[in-house]
DNA sequence: TCAAGAATGTGGACAATGACCAGATTGGGC
DNA sequence: GCCCAATCTGGTCATTGTCCACATTCTTGA
């Protein structure tokens, strides 16, 4: 019995050291870029000997990917959201669009991890970020699916039009995380494309 | 008299050692993420001590963004060239365009330094960097103005236009970098925005 | 119930690294 | 020709990632 208890106080054993690890590092990740993140200073908030974490993560990399994988279920949320909330093909496809930018906006390092080659390489991605991709591809074709069934958008390459319209939000994402367009900018620039 | 010597070997002092040390690194940067780049390796291939590089550069921050400039300048050099050997307003900017992501995808480290905020942050670029965004910047807002006087994007927005094309292409640079969208759809998916 | 044994924790160790210091070597300007 | 500044060297230190041996606790099965 009594499991996932958590216990984080007293004892030897933490209790939910795992979650715990995660957590700290999450919390180091608004403020700090991955690159910047040691395992060391994640334990030592936790509580915990620098050792310790080896015993629920392979090694830094693996805890790095583990946040990865929380931010990108994060950030495909907040485009379910977006969508969920919107009507008509274009409103959709535009606001999945704005959400993406915007939770890039709220959180760049963990949006920065995300896509980091370092540690989230595309062309291995774990067991827990292979669905993840899949049903952010899945989201964003579905609705350019719809979209190219509208006035204006009619004969468009899906495939194409998804991989533009992905483009272009995710250099958004990046240009305004870096600070090379302000997040006001994000808006009209996308309707500049998808009016 | 004996400016910029280059006596490389033999003697205490190396003649030109902030050359050799940029050109070991970039060496490095083809292989390597700038992450991972340490100094002392740096130092090794240069064949100097560990402490050598500190007379040449502050920290290893300021060596890797002497690599950002140099990655900054091949880029804009690499839409420059590109933009002069096509003719049409849209075929300059697609031509653009495809250059910025065959760059990033032929240097897909140096490209990733010149847009890594612990390095070249936008917020406070280096005197050698500013000049080079700024051309970038004119390079394709002025295709754009161009551009917005064809048909078919009359009444454009220019300055939003701008915002979108350069994120586009960013993204693209971006996900073909990172192995999330394969190089051959670059061409066609540009095309879908910009036909 | 209780004794393995698996999980989970601790501290110690080691190599690599970034950064600083003092001192050696060299070269150009007076 | 001499001196000073630029350049290069080795030494040193704190931090870090990772491995090892050992301690403690939880669980499981006879």
């Amino acid at each position: 019995m009594m499991l996932l208890m958590s216990r984080s106080t007293g004892g030897y054993h933490h209790g939910n050291l795992q979650a715990a690890l995660e957590d700290a590092a999450l919390d180091l990740l608004e403020t700090t870029s991955a690159a910047k993140i040691s395992l060391r200073e994640v334990a030592r908030r936790a509580g915990v000997s620098h050792n310790a974490p080896y015993h629920h993560f392979g090694d830094r990399a693996a805890l790095l990917r583990a946040l990865g994988v929380r931010g990108m279920a994060a950030l495909l949320a907040a485009q379910e959201e977006a969508v969920a909330a919107a009507d008509g093909p274009v409103e959709r496809v535009r606001a999945l669009g704005l959400a993406y930018v915007r939770y890039a906006a709220a959180h760049p390092q963990a949006f920065a991890l995300v896509f980091d080659p370092d540690y989230c390489a595309a062309g291995s991605p774990s067991a827990e970020m292979s669905p993840l991709i899949a049903r952010n591809e899945d989201l964003l074709g579905g609705e350019v699916e719809a979209l190219v069934r509208e006035p204006g958008y009619e004969g468009r390459d899906p495939v194409a039009l998804s991989a533009a319209l992905w483009s272009t939000v995710h250099g958004m994402a990046q240009l305004v995380t870096l600070g090379h367009l302000p997040l006001e900018a994000a808006e009209p620039a996308l309707d500049a494309l998808v009016q």
